[in-house]
DNA sequence: CTTTTTGCAAATGATTTGCATTAAC
DNA sequence: GTTAATGCAAATCATTTGCAAAAAG
């Protein structure tokens, strides 16, 4: 996707809210929607070099999460990463190593989701989080 | 289950592992073991009053953790808890004010299982985090 | 012009560390 | 006796805050 296309997103969906469109938030979506991976805030700092302070950083992320554009992911160890990618998956994570892999399957989270229903739950997403050992770590 | 018992499990499995089987770990395994909901690690220090320093009550808990007598859970909101139920089940979260409840549902993770094999990994746990908001929190 | 957003530096809060002391084995 | 576990205080780390300056609308 073209980085026009990326930032016309973004201005909508930044005006639909009241939100201002700035060239800090224009340069983070750009950077985090091109990844391919799993991203913490500090690599986004990191790879975005200079000019951005960590406090925009943090907020940028939080505000394209609300915005639905990446999903802030928390792992078991403790760690919070941004994942560009929106759409229902899953996630295994090494314990050793906290190596995060997306995983391509289908999962029925009905009966939960009921669940979550009686206790008064508004459910809107749903992740699996497998854990245990990556080939690196078990060998 | 009598304090008698709960000690006797703890104590076996210390030993079994080359661990040394002490006051504060009785302590801190009782109190967990004890405990119906989810318990931050900072409350675990504050119930358990003085005594028992900040570097020992999370060295504490991990070990128990390695243990299987409680499971780490990492929440959206990027806060650590400690669940003394073991038995696979999921959970559903609250975005705003963090509450977490127990689901009991069946969910089948079998693909996602596969998915995790084929990419190397060795999956010893798996849980469903559904999130949304609490009935206090969208009203 | 008015209000939001930014950068900076300092604050926060949970978790970890180094090290001397204490307790388990 | 030897080694692991504890308490304490200090350090660390990611994240957040307060506030003045800059930019958006």
């Amino acid at each position: 996707m073209p980085d026009s296309q990326l930032d016309a997103q973004l201005s909508a969906a930044l005006r639909a809210r009241g939100h201002r469109v700035t060239a800090p938030r224009m340069l983070v979506h750009r950077h985090v929607r091109r990844s391919t991976g799993h991203l913490t805030a500090e690599r986004v700092q990191d790879e975005l070099s200079p000019s951005l302070s960590p406090a925009t950083i943090y907020a940028t992320l939080d505000l394209l999460d609300e915005l639905g554009f990446v999903r802030r992911l928390s792992t078991p160890r403790g760690t919070t990463v941004f994942d560009p990618r929106t759409e229902a998956h899953h996630h295994v994570i090494c314990r050793r190593c906290g190596r995060i892999e997306d995983l391509e399957a289908a999962v029925d989270a009905g009966p939960a989701e009921v669940a979550a229903a009686a206790a008064g739950f508004t459910v809107d997403h749903g992740e699996l989080q497998l854990s245990g050992l990556c080939a690196a770590c078990a060998g």
